[in-house]
DNA sequence: TATACATCTGCGAATATTTGCAGATATGAA
DNA sequence: TTCATATCTGCAAATATTCGCAGATGTATA
């Protein structure tokens, strides 16, 4: 396979993986601290066995690594700049769809990278 | 729906659009220099067909733009700098797949960056 | 050991995406 | 108008992803 074909099918591969609603919060909600798989279910407001098969999918492609703590799984991001590179996606939709007010778009822009940027701080 | 829940829809909306090796080849090859639905074919070494097809799905969303220009169609990117923001992707996949030498994936942050170098010096 | 808690895995049903193909449409040239 | 070129669209089959659920595993505590 020529190998721009096969650059072309990792990317694709990386944008397919965090192409799902749930994990574009798993890996939001991981940008500052760990957090083990209930917490992470909670805060998403979904089953534990759900979260537990998206993390898994991460897992496998390393953007989360785990490490135990006696009992809860705790996970975190391997490269935390992940976070700062899926928020930057924000400014090829803003102003595109009417169904998303810009004002959620902006909110969210803060939210991602105000907290980054107190990471960055301390 | 909550406003954090709504923005990760949005993005993962960005990602699964991209998420594609055609798709992805599509925007290196328009990063440049608009192309004819014909040229784009060829060089991706797909049907006119496919290639319209993956076109349409971009247009939908305002990732290309057409022209026309007699009986030929002429893409090109809405917003150029998505190519560079793309292949930023790269960072995250580097030495994890044995099955992409990373002698490939250095050779297209190359070809992607350094085209773009040029265009920002031109 | 028995029990509860935390998480994982397997699997089938529902849903979404991709693909090729056949036929439409639109433009320009003869 | 007729023909050839360029591109688009519709549709059904093939393929991939997501989802919920039921049961498995692994760990701490009584």
């Amino acid at each position: 396979m020529p190998s721009r074909q096969l650059v072309a099918k990792e990317l694709a591969d990386i944008f397919k993986l965090i192409a799902h609603p749930d994990r574009i919060r798993l890996i939001e909600e991981l940008r500052k601290q760990e957090r083990d798989v209930n917490t992470l279910a909670e805060l998403l407001d979904r089953t534990n066995a759900r979260v537990s098969q998206h993390l898994a999918l991460l897992r496998a492609h390393r953007i989360v690594e785990e490490r135990r703590d006696g009992r809860r799984h705790l996970y975190h991001l391997t490269q935390p700049e992940i976070a700062q590179w899926i928020v930057a996606g924000l400014d090829f939709i803003e102003g595109r769809h009417a169904s998303v007010p810009s004002s959620a778009i902006q909110t969210a822009r803060q939210l991602w990278s105000q907290d980054l940027a107190e990471d960055a701080a301390s």
